[in-house]
RNA sequence: GUGGAUGUGGCGAAGUGGUUAACGCACCGGAUUGUGGCUCCGGCAUUCGUGGGUUCAAGUCCCAUCAUCCACCCCA
């Protein structure tokens, strides 16, 4: 237990980490061509903000969330998404005062106590971005481009835009009750979880992986011929705005999503390959939200990408990240006390000047210093014995060419310098 | 919460109940003076996830427990 991690934890080691730098790096750029700033919100919020923004009746909140009581008996969660928090510090920091529309973007991690599998773990990743203040179709449109290019410059391709409607407070309770009729006399026909759904939360029949269920569901009313006139127009404003990018889509009337809090257009990106949890994005547009928090009545978008799943595709496409390992520039090798010393002192210059050095703390062999080395991939690795520090010289070794020199001490940093900027 | 699979050194992986737990990789050291990558030699599990039990004898059988993986539910 003292040394094994959580259930549904990772530890992201040396070699993985620059990966995760590499996609921060992607997100966070794209971002910012698309105009996005990063906020950063606390990883634990008041419960009450989930339940009223993730919604009392979802998986999350009814049996996914970290809570607690702190010292101060206030009850705590983990937050087990991003947008509820995006939408409280929006409203708490009045940056609805500023000009509109709001254009977020967050990286960090989130919890759900779920069971642990390919793709889901207990704490994961999101990388989000969230609009306030504008109801306008090409935003719905620029959420996904937004989300597309991140993938794009990942060089993820092939992946597919799963798009649909959800509808409004005006038409949702019209397609629910359509669905319900349309269910009721197939009732005991349909799986025994689609049957607590029709109670519950009937548009998650549509999505039954029972085929039963499928076969059952073929002519149900969707959430688009249920679609009031208004959802309708901005729904084939949406996909519009979508061809005019150029981005490839699926209208899928089964898409329906586990937050309550969604409106009008619903989203997925799906990849092949990477298990049961295929969707890597997901997101949509929730006008009632901000006003459910308190606000006035706003509208909002986003979507939130699942890291770990990222990652996961793009090793399963063979997206090869390799190269993004870093190795030191120079090794130090030293033979003796007094040179040991000298090492140390040189090192931290190197260093300082922004040469990435490395060097023996195990007073190894001259040999197994080498072969440190070597397995590092310097570049050069500079020798330093009693000899060379008596003439102040210091032999500069060329791992590649197995070519070796003497230097002056003195003009080392130079001579690295010169050295590491020709090539690399 | 439900179901299935797995659990031997840092990693991969042999091991039909019976003396000292193969092998490969990695790691460490060495092959005469202070020099890497190839080769050769040597070292590296009082112990088989943990705890019980069966047995003269268990890594090998049984039970429990924990963990991991995968799937369901749901979601990123």
């Amino acid at each position: 237990m003292l040394t094994t991690r959580p259930r549904g934890t990772n530890d992201i080691l040396p070699g993985e980490v620059e990966k995760w730098h590499y996609l921060e790096k992607v997100c966070r750029r794209v971002c910012s061509d698309f105009g996005y700033q990063e906020i950063r919100t606390p990883i634990f919020e008041h419960t009450e903000l989930f339940l009223r923004g993730v919604g009392e009746t979802t998986d999350i909140v009814e049996k996914e969330m970290y809570s607690f009581y702190d010292r101060g008996e206030r009850s705590i969660t983990l937050r087990p998404e991003g947008t509820a928090s995006t939408v409280r510090a929006f409203l708490e920091n009045k940056l609805y005062a500023e000009p509109q529309p709001t254009k977020l973007y967050y990286i960090g991690p989130m919890f759900r106590y779920d069971r642990p599998q390919a793709g889901r773990y207990r704490q994961f990743h999101q990388f989000g971005i969230e609009v306030f203040g504008s109801n306008h179709p090409s935003v719905d449109a620029e959420v996904i481009g937004l989300a597309c290019t991140v993938l794009e410059k990942l060089q993820l391709t092939g992946l597919k835009v799963h798009i649909n409607t959800v509808g409004c407070p005006q038409c949702r309770p019209r397609h629910l009750k359509a669905l319900v009729d349309y269910f009721s006399d197939k009732k005991d026909k349909l799986c025994k979880t689609c049957q607590e759904r029709l109670n519950k939360n009937p548009l998650r029949i549509l999505d039954c992986k029972s085929d039963i269920c499928r076969e059952l569901a073929k002519d149900a009313p969707t959430t688009r011929s249920s679609a009031c006139p208004s959802c309708e127009v901005h729904f084939t404003k949406v996909l519009k705005y979508l061809d005019a990018l150029g981005i490839e889509y699926v209208v899928d009337p089964r898409l329906v999503r586990g937050l309550d809090y969604y409106t009008h257009t619903a989203f997925e990106i799906l990849v092949e390959g990477i298990g049961a949890q295929s969707a890597i994005c997901g997101g949509g547009r929730y006008d009632g939200l901000i006003e459910q928090c308190g606000g006035k009545p706003t509208p909002g978008i986003g979507f939130a990408m699942g890291m770990e799943r990222l990652l996961l595709t793009l090793e399963t496409k063979g997206i090869d990240l390799s190269q993004l390992l870093t190795h030191p520039d120079v090794y130090i090798a030293a033979i003796g006390e007094k040179p040991q010393e000298e090492a140390f002192k040189l090192a931290m210059e190197l260093r300082r000047k922004g040469i990435s050095t490395e060097k023996d703390y195990l007073d190894k062999s001259l040999k197994a210093q080498l072969k440190a080395a070597d397995r590092l991939g310097v570049k050069y690795t500079l020798i330093l014995g009693d000899e060379e520090l008596k003439a102040r010289k210091i032999v500069v070794k060329e791992m590649a060419k197995s070519e070796q020199t003497e230097i002056p001490i003195d003009d080392i940093i130079n001579y690295l310098e010169r050295g590491l900027k020709t090539n690399d």
